[in-house]
DNA sequence: CCTCCACGTGACCGATTCATGACACTTCCC
DNA sequence: GGGAAGTGTCATGAATCGGTCACGTGGAGG
């Protein structure tokens, strides 16, 4: 049975939320404020946890930064009232993995979770580290070796190479690539992917002119073959 | 065929409503109150409710929620007259998808009405992947594999076999080629899909000039045989 | 205050891919 | 058999796409 937290203070909210999860077939637990919700999260057990960024007291961000400091790595999804840019980049760099702005609808939630858990469960279960070639990559860390040599990856490389990772052999879009290492709602041009994996492509591919990692599917996107 | 349920009270806006879904091949039903709206729903059977918060009795935000305690999942569109109210819709408590603010234009109703179902359908046809002969497409890596051996397709020739494949034996003209795989509203010649039917069968069949799975059909357009 | 770094943008170039029109061949009907 | 319509195929400019670079910005750190 997948674990979800569910960390909101409003009770109507709350109570919304835990319906309509539990009627997805989840095993729901809701805490109305920040301390519990620490002292909860760090027992462990759970598949993912849904921390709105409105608290008393603690604040969602601090939440979540105090979890991945600790070592936590379950999935983390907020719920942030503005889309003000700042906040979005707060929560994506201390550790969130996705964010959702009020006011959304249900389907859209659900849809992002069922995403954050289908991409979370497979490296959960396996080690915290994926090699491929001579590259090695720790998740726990967020390191990345070739050949034994640590290789530094800026924050939005490794982000990038996560999603790769994660599915291999799984064609994708500059869109969901956009969508899943810069967060839902950015706007921004399609060709900045391009920018990037020819960054990655230099630091991790033997011959970056022939990519055997990073390919790119005309017309389509980009393919990591691992 | 795509049914709406349209819950709205009054005459002249439920009527307007109902010819305009109608002319945009909706199958539209009408009720006028909470109580019947409720009963309507839950038989089920609709693609989309469409629901007026404003209502005679039961109002639409205690509509959407019994709904949604019941379990029901269809999509639910709701018709609200301020921005405050639409903020609640979309509130978590209620379990709407989505919300129009009146007055709206025919326009954005019919953009967010086919955004919402075409959000809500995804998990039909799609297969991960589909072999013919000793052909085999592999949709989630956008690959296509002759004797296990990769094929390069162009984007286009991807999307016409795409089209081919997921209606075997079914004939295709080649305006609803060009439409499926070029998009709607798109002018161009008709004799472009030769062009490509050609290249894919030098592609995918063993003897093109004798063509297994890519025939013709003299006079009507194409079919795929596999 | 200055420097460095990560990032987004726009532009360029070469390669691929596409649409068009032409021509030859086939099929069908008279 | 002959003509008309439909289809297969090719060559040719035009358009698109991906890789790459240079530049500007903004923030972090010294």
């Amino acid at each position: 049975m997948t674990r979800i937290l569910v960390v909101e203070d409003e009770p109507g909210i709350a109570l919304g939320l835990e319906d309509d999860l539990k009627l997805e077939g989840y095993d729901v637990e809701v805490v109305g404020d920040g301390a519990a919700a620490s002292r909860r999260a760090r027992e462990g057990g759970f598949d993912l946890i849904l921390l709105d960024v409105m608290l008393p007291g603690k604040d969602g961000f601090e939440i979540c930064r105090e979890l991945r400091r600790a070592g936590m790595r379950v999935p983390i999804l907020m719920l942030t009232a503005k889309t003000q840019e700042a906040e979005k980049v707060l929560g994506l760099e201390l550790g969130a993995d996705d964010y959702v702005t009020k006011p959304f609808g249900t389907r859209e939630l659900r849809a992002r979770i069922k995403a954050l858990l289908r991409r979370s469960t497979p490296p959960a279960a396996e080690t915290e580290s994926y090699r491929f070639g001579e590259v090695e990559i720790d998740f726990r860390r967020g390191e990345l070796r070739s050949r034994g040599v640590p290789v530094e990856l800026t924050p939005i490389e490794f982000k990038l190479l996560t999603l790769f990772v994660r599915a291999p052999g799984r064609l994708m879009s500059r869109e969901q690539l956009i969508e899943g290492a810069w967060g839902p709602d950015t706007f921004t041009s399609d060709r900045i992917v391009d920018n990037h994996i020819a960054n990655l492509r230099r630091k991790i591919e033997t011959d970056p002119a022939e990519p055997r990692y990073l390919r790119n599917v005309r017309g389509m996107g980009y393919r990591f073959d691992g």
